[in-house]
RNA sequence: GCCUCUGUGGUGGAAUUGGUAGACACGCAGGACUUAAAAUCCUGUGACCUUAACAGUCGUGCGGGUUCAAGUCCCGCCGGAGGUACCA
């Protein structure tokens, strides 16, 4: 019986589907296991082979849990908001829902196609009203939230409403706008509806905030800062610009320490923790005040060196800084508000290509330093960014690169303040190093930098100058965004009023949430997917839209990452109607065991998503630190090209109408490119082409030739196929193509990220149909460490399809039920105790490997006992689902294989009596010598030096000294 | 610049705590079966030198070090990948 996959496969596909093998129980006796993959966005090209491979891994180790007793959680789901169906739908008119829905039912062939056991009954997807009611839900659970300080925590609003109508603000320690005006209790009172509104938004964790934010205006929309790279859009690679907005965002600083902390209990790579620490950015430090001359007002730095406090030549404040305008001399304004808009209108990306080129003017405006009340010139200059610590910076050119920069620059002083610990020259650079003693500095003189810092940020907190502070480089999160395709924000606005009714003229709108019984806010339909003519996002077109028919609803829309900030939890409870998770399921499941995918989602998703699970769990809705214990990135799977090589006659050939269609093998061209045509390939070449064409050809130069990217799949092993070819390319007439001696075309190769435009995207469905879904899990797992990216070449495909094969042939000739042999009870000992230790610690292509021995040393033991098999068949079913359970069902079982317990190892199979020592001369492996395993270290060492082959080494010499392991090795120093 | 990871045959990779470097697979070479091909099976395969056979020398990016013993640990350098960057 010959193995037919493409048969296997697709029976036991159905058998799942059919019997709901893979149905995760809510209420079991079994201890949990939660496997999750980074939840996929629906595109429209499809999967490619680089998708699976997470999948692959995942899969493995729900199907092993399985096996072990656990209670499996395996979902699967669509975050099915996203730019790109909405940047479709501009172009072409469709509804992003229906693009959608088509792109989400091809991935779930492609997917069903791999034999994956997830539990489908639990689907969930992002844009799905039965969904977003609950991300609408928690949004409004946030914004009737404040971060108290004091118990570290959030807290719903209504204890900061108790504590304002008691005492007002005076004793509220939160985390909040910087702007908040301290009131009291009657104040607090008196306020109309609007001013409490404006109070308390400077305190919601959903808030509504006026601040500067990447906006797009290809993309019609603003930005989170983990959606921009290099000063362009991440999806579509469209320029952004700093704009002061009234923008929808997310306190996650207030979850800044939290966040960082929470780090160091979770089992994730070190690199992932630290792109989250970086991005997190703490950094201790102190605020220090300086007083501007002639003036009441004072500019506060924010500053980590306050060591070098006597090394100030002066100050300089963020363009965007309020006091610019406030402190500029009469004769400096031309000059500052010239500067001033010049530096708000250069876009992020002209900003940081020119980061090199240093620019700044002077405001005429002096302070005073704080301890020895000289003056002090402030300046302006857009290396210092507005949005962190203060917007101005305290300037110490000889100990801060930055500083010095701008100092050297603009000729100012460079007063030194440290004494370098090893020779350093002040005039080609600043010391910034935090080593060497103070100098010039008065009270801080002779300290060392560390000492020198906490004296400094003493002496300030003594002087009332300022506070120690922490800062962190994390920004609060954007999270309107002025496009379509997303989730309302359940949020509508009313007029303000009066306390005694009547409408404020021009007072402005406030804010109110939906309530939640009036969830979910649909998305509306609209004529366009565009802005409206005024710029006001596509959901202003939605006619009639209006809350209670009367007040309009916010136009902006959730971001991506609202979704999928908290799709772990739903999956625990998908169906739930009452609530976003029930409590008593959110407890039995807790958080996910093993979360497999990308490092790209390091700054943005891994974090929002710990962000909104710390939120909902001092809320007291789930009780949940950190969404996921373990988490592995799996690496890239890139493409890999192929190029064919055309010679190109046009420009240096003297005969110039001559066929363009000469196509030389990659092998041939690199001898005629390395030896400069003086090779008998290029003579060949030459005649080859007067024969065919009559044409003698004579190079002036170089030769030349055009690389052509060539679909991948008509090249094997990196050999063209020419029918194929010219089948691809019918223009293509006349041809010649030069070969190699095999009389094969071989394409060039080089390694690209996997896309269309390339022409080497390999589609998993292609490798299902030529070699089975199992082949194709494999293949992937024996490709390298998950975690490593590599190129997808199939070149060892077959090695992996033949172990299935050779697999197979074990088994179709029926099983005895005869004792097994020592030998084969060795064998499959070995192999369950290797494949344990390989799943634990996710090293899959190894356990692929370890499973190739075992098939490879039962064949040769011609082994075929039931009793050997069949816990075989369950070590690998976890990685080749479909030929483990039909050849279960071959052995007579009628149950699926999938909940078999998992072998037990028995050591003893394992026991030697022997052991072949390799014997070393001075570390150098000299021969193997097997000894019984009962020998003493004394007896070893005796049968050793007295080996006739070890009188070869010795040369009659005594050895200086014998190192006897125990079952490793024997070393002898002569 | 900084941070993290990484460097092993012709190729993908293995070597888990310092203990026989190159498992397993591809590729290649030779052989069996076949009219032939495919499929399958067997043998060999790090480099060098040498042989009838044995044996020998070198070898995990480079240079040092620790150790009886280093791919593995330490110091310095070089290359590759990813992240991040006027964050005071």
């Amino acid at each position: 019986m010959e193995y037919n996959f493409t048969e296997i496969e697709k029976k036991w596909q159905a058998y799942w589907a059919a019997n709901k093998t893979f149905k995760a129980d809510d209420n079991s006796a079994k201890p949990k296991y939660y496997v999750l993959d980074m939840f996929p966005y629906p595109s429209g090209a499809g999967l490619h082979v680089g998708h699976p491979l997470g999948y692959i891994a995942s899969d493995i180790m729900a199907r092993y849990k399985r096996h072990k007793g656990f209670n499996v959680l395996h979902p699967m789901g669509y975050d099915s908001f996203g730019l790109p169906a909405e940047q479709y739908a501009i172009q072409t008119g469709q509804h992003p829902a229906i693009t959608t829905e088509q792109n989400i039912k091809r991935y779930r062939e492609q997917l069903d196609k791999i034999g994956f056991s997830f539990d489908w009954d639990r689907e969930v997807r992002t844009s799905d009203p039965n969904y977003y009611k609950w991300t609408q839900w928690i949004f409004i659970q946030l914004f009737n939230s404040w971060y108290n300080k004091q118990s570290n925590k959030t807290e719903k609003l209504e204890t900061l409403i108790a504590a304002f109508e008691k005492n007002g603000n005076k004793n509220i320690d939160a985390v909040c706008d910087d702007n908040v005006k301290t009131f009291s209790a009657e104040e607090w009172k008196s306020f109309s509806e609007k001013e409490k509104s404006d109070v308390l938004m400077a305190y919601r964790i959903a808030y509504l905030g006026e601040a500067y934010v990447n906006w797009c205006p290809a993309l019609g929309t603003v930005l989170a800062n983990d959606e921009v790279k290099d000063g362009v859009s991440e999806r579509g690679g469209h320029p952004v610009e700093r704009k002061l907005m009234k923008q929808w965002s997310m306190r996650i600083t207030a979850y800044a320490q939290r966040l960082l902390d929470g780090l160091d209990n979770l089992d994730w790579t070190e690199s992932l923790k630290e792109t989250q620490r970086n991005w997190i950015g703490r950094s201790e430090g102190t605020s220090l005040s300086f007083n501007i001359q002639h003036s009441t007002f004072n500019i506060s730095v924010f500053t980590t060196r306050p060591d070098t406090v006597f090394g100030v030549s002066f100050v300089t404040l963020a363009p965007e800084h309020e006091l610019v305008s406030e402190i500029t001399t009469a004769e400096q304004k031309a000059a500052v508000e010239d500067y001033v808009t010049k530096a708000k209108n250069r876009s992020e990306r002209e900003r940081q290509a020119e980061v090199d080129k240093v620019s700044g003017v002077f405001t005429g405006a002096f302070v005073e330093h704080p301890f020895t009340g000289k003056p002090i010139p402030v300046w302006v200059g857009d290396y210092v960014l507005a949005g962190y610590g203060t917007g101005a910076v305290m300037a110490v050119p000889a100990h801060d690169e930055r500083d010095f920069k701008f100092a050297t620059h603009f000729g100012l002083p460079l007063p030194q303040v440290i004494e370098p610990t090893r020779e350093h020259d002040f005039k080609k650079d600043a010391w910034g190093e935090k080593e060497g003693k103070l100098i010039n500095s008065d009270f801080l003189n002779g300290l060392e930098v560390k000492a020198a810092i906490k004296k400094a940020i003493e002496e300030i907190e003594k002087r009332e100058l300022g506070k120690g502070k922490t800062n962190y480089r994390l920004r609060d999160a954007v999270f309107g965004r002025q496009r379509f395709w997303g989730e309302p924000i359940p949020i509508y606005y009313k007029p303000a009023r009066r306390s005694d009714g009547t409408l404020e003229e021009g007072g402005g709108d406030i804010p109110y949430a939906l309530n939640e019984n009036e969830l979910p806010l649909v998305l509306p339909e609209v004529d366009k997917y565009l802005p409206t003519e005024d710029g006001e996002p596509p959901l202003a077109r939605a006619a009639n839209w209006k809350y209670k028919g009367e007040f309009t609803y916010e136009h902006s829309t959730m971001p991506g990452w609202a979704g999928s900030s908290w799709y772990f939890l739903r999956y625990m409870d998908s169906k739930n109607n009452n609530e976003f998770v029930s409590k008593e399921k959110a407890k039995y499941w807790n958080n996910v065991d093993l979360y497999i995918g990308g490092s790209e989602h390091a700054t943005g998703h891994l974090l929002y998503v710990r962000f909104w699970t710390k939120a909902l769990n001092d809320l007291g809705y789930i009780n949940i630190e950190e969404p996921a214990q373990k988490l592995i990135n799996q690496g890239m799977i890139q493409g890999r090209s192929n190029f064919v090589y055309r010679l190109d006659l046009n420009q240096n050939n003297i005969n110039l109408i001559v066929p363009k269609n000469i196509f030389i093998s990659k092998d041939i061209l690199d001898v005629i490119v390395k030896t400069d045509r003086k090779c008998k390939e290029y003579e060949d070449l030459v005649k080859e082409i007067k024969k065919r064409f009559g044409y003698e050809i004579v190079f002036e130069n170089e030769i030349n030739i055009t690389k052509i990217n060539v679909d991948v799949n008509i090249v094997e092993n990196d050999i063209l196929n020419i029918e194929k070819f010219l089948n691809w390319r019918k223009e293509i007439t006349n041809p010649l193509f030069f070969y190699n001696k095999q009389n094969e075309y071989v394409c060039g190769v080089e390694v690209e990220k996997m896309s269309k435009s390339k022409w080497n995207v390999v589609s998993p469905d292609d490798i299902c149909e030529k070699f089975g879904a199992d082949t194709l899990r494999l293949y992937e797992m024996f490709l390298g460490p998950l975690e490593l990216s590599k190129p997808w070449n199939t070149n060892g495909i077959t090695g992996v399809s033949g172990f299935l094969k050779k697999l197979w042939r074990l088994y179709v000739n029926g099983v005895s039920e005869e004792t097994p042999t020592k030998a084969e009870l060795k064998t499959l000992h070995k192999t369950i105790k290797k494949i344990a230790e390989d799943i634990e610690r996710f090293s899959f292509n190894t356990s692929v490997s370890n499973f190739m021995i075992c098939v490879n040393e039962l064949s040769d033991l011609k082994c075929n006992k039931r009793a050997i098999l069949e816990p075989l068949l369950v070590l690998i079913s976890p990685y080749a689902p479909h030929i483990t359970e039909e050849l279960w069902s071959l052995l007579g079982h009628k149950q699926s294989i999938a909940f078999e317990n998992y072998p037990e190892f028995i050591a003893e199979h394992l026991v030697e009596d022997n052991f072949s020592y390799p014997i070393s001369f001075n570390g150098k492996m000299r021969f193997n010598l097997e000894l019984p395993l009962t020998l003493q270290v004394s007896e070893i060492e005796k049968i050793v030096l007295e080996h006739e082959q070890s009188q070869k080494y010795l040369e009659g010499k005594q050895p200086k000294k014998v190192i006897i392991v125990p079952k490793k090795i024997v070393n002898i120093v002569v």
